[in-house]
RNA sequence: GGCGACAUAGCCAAGUGGUAAGGCAUGGGUCUGCAAAACCCUGAUUCCCCGGUUCAAAUCCGGGUGUCGCCUCCA
């Protein structure tokens, strides 16, 4: 397969360091508010990179972080009144609600920065030994200049990337592009203990930091979002190559923001949703179906229309799946000759991975779907199927929405015995030609959510 | 100022040299007691504009226009 390397800015051919596994790493959030729909995106798309990996036979070794000490989730915690750790603690627990509503799979590994403050100052004490960093008054700051190859990720030479370059207040840097390893603790903040004094870890370090502990000093896929280009992982190759004296990362990805009104929507800007709010009112689903509708590099602009249409998209598979499950139930064991079918849904699979295997191009994946869901409707729903090709229907059908992580909220539970009794009222009044009588339950039972359908092989029902 | 991305039907979105995928929405038809779902048909003589290369360009080259992003915490 292969993938878009923002280092090389070209597509290249994935080869992993060893062969049959991959070592990603994924920066995750600063847990101090929910997630916004950006965030959304890279969980999303990193998440179909793996299922897709371990499609194609890779081991995937996944490890995402979770920064838990930082400026902002000190500021809320002072807001609030209660300590950071309550901050963090709480809006992980959000995270996964979100996480897991979107059918995002667990990391292999989650760490938090607090649980690595150890290698953190590892990696520091090593790099001021090694003359990149240097101590001001409690502060540790790591030296671009140190570093000839800073700038090669973000192509822009330590010179151009310094004119905007700004000093902070209280910051005692030698040069203005110089940025913060260790930072010491003012009065009242959280802090560990170090050789520099009382203090906490900078942003960039707890990545260098988790990445060689968790995955060793080369990986072979860093990602993450594009604003984190400039300067975070910038900083974090030129930690991490100045301390092991190893390449840090074969292949980057980087996914495209998503958009409110064409204007990138992000926590600072204030124009940001929720994922919890837009769950509320249109679904989890809708929004990873938004995430992977187009290209993870090229930007996506949000509106209520777009999750809408996504929303509606979806209702075609689910309702594809449900008519799958029906004609199972239904039936004959036969030894029919569907080999012709067979042949097409093959072809869908192999239109569905040639679009994967470039650059995860999802946007033709899932119109390979839709075109695998036509044939189904076509060849299959209410033909008299036999039961092995409706179990072949559902097998592609599962392997490739599997694949993208889409249809995972199909939870039929079983009607109630009421409702059974009046879909069965209603098929007596239909025999009877009452369709007076047959309509208002169908339209009582709308109104309650469930729809009915009359087939030829009987009454289907779904909810809304 | 430096670096970069994008511009394809009403909307979303693939396609990077061979004559415009897929989805949503619209209109018509088949099926149905009526619906729903499904299926069929319908839609860009054309891919922001102007030049150029080529037998052939949405795709390559040159020049415009417009929108956005990074260079500052941010996915």
């Amino acid at each position: 397969m292969k993938i878009y390397n923002t280092m090389t800015r070209g597509k290249e051919e994935l080869r992993t360091i060893k062969e049959g596994e991959v070592k990603v790493y994924a920066c995750g959030p600063t847990v101090y508010n929910f997630i916004h729909i950006g965030n959304a995106r890279p969980l999303c798309v990193f998440d179909v990179m793996r299922r897709y990996m371990e499609y194609r036979g890779l081991k995937v070794d996944f490890v995402q972080n979770f920064t838990d000490i930082d400026d902002k989730i000190i500021k809320r915690a002072n807001e609030e009144g209660v300590t950071f750790k309550d901050i963090s603690e709480k809006y992980i627990k959000e995270f996964w609600t979100d996480a897991k509503g979107m059918n995002i799979r667990e990391a292999t590994v989650h760490p938090k920065a607090t649980e690595n403050i150890g290698e953190i100052i590892n990696i520091i004490s090593t790099l001021v030994e090694k003359g990149y960093a240097y101590e001001v008054d409690g502060d540790v700051y790591f030296s671009p200049s140190k570093f000839p190859e800073y700038g090669k990720l973000s192509h822009q030479p330590l010179e151009d990337l310094e004119a905007g370059a700004r000093i902070m207040v209280g910051e005692v840097k030698k040069e203005p592009m110089d940025f913060a390893l260790w930072k010491s603790a003012k009065p009242g903040e959280p802090y560990w203990e170090s050789p520099w004094g009382k203090g906490r870890p900078g942003w960039h370090i707890e990545c260098s930091a988790m990445v060689r502990r968790y995955l060793g000093k080369t990986i072979d896929i860093h990602c993450g979002g594009q604003d984190l280009i400039f300067p975070h992982h910038e900083n974090e190759i030129a930690q991490s190559e100045c301390c092991n004296g190893a390449p840090f990362a074969n292949y980057w990805m980087h996914n495209g923001y998503i958009n409110v009104d064409n204007v990138k929507m992000s926590k600072s800007l204030g124009n940001f949703f929720t994922v919890r709010d837009v769950a509320e009112k249109y679904g989890y689903e809708p929004i990873r179906y938004l995430m992977i509708s187009s290209q993870y590099r090229s930007p996506i602009n949000y509106s209520v229309d777009i999750i809408e249409q996504c929303k509606a998209s979806l209702v075609r598979l689910y309702t594809c799946r449900d008519s799958l499950d029906f004609e199972l139930q239904n039936a004959e064991e036969r030894d029919d000759d569907f080999s012709e079918t067979e042949k097409t849904f093959s072809s869908r699979r192999d239109k569905f991975i040639e679009a994967m295997d470039d650059d995860l191009n999802t946007a033709d994946a899932i119109a390979a779907i839709f075109e695998l869901v036509r044939d189904i409707n076509t060849s299959v729903i209410g033909k008299n199927p036999s039961k092995k090709l409706v179990e072949a229907a559902i097998s592609i059908f599962d392997e490739l929405t599997g694949v993208l992580g889409l249809v995972y909220n199909r939870k039929r539970k079983s009607l109630d015995s009421e409702i059974e009794e009046l879909i069965e009222r209603r098929t007596a009044a239909r025999k009877a030609r009452d369709f007076a009588a047959a309509d208002k339950i169908r339209d009582d039972l709308k109104a309650r959510g469930i729809i009915l359908e009359d087939t030829p092989m009987g009454v289907k029902w779904h909810r809304e």
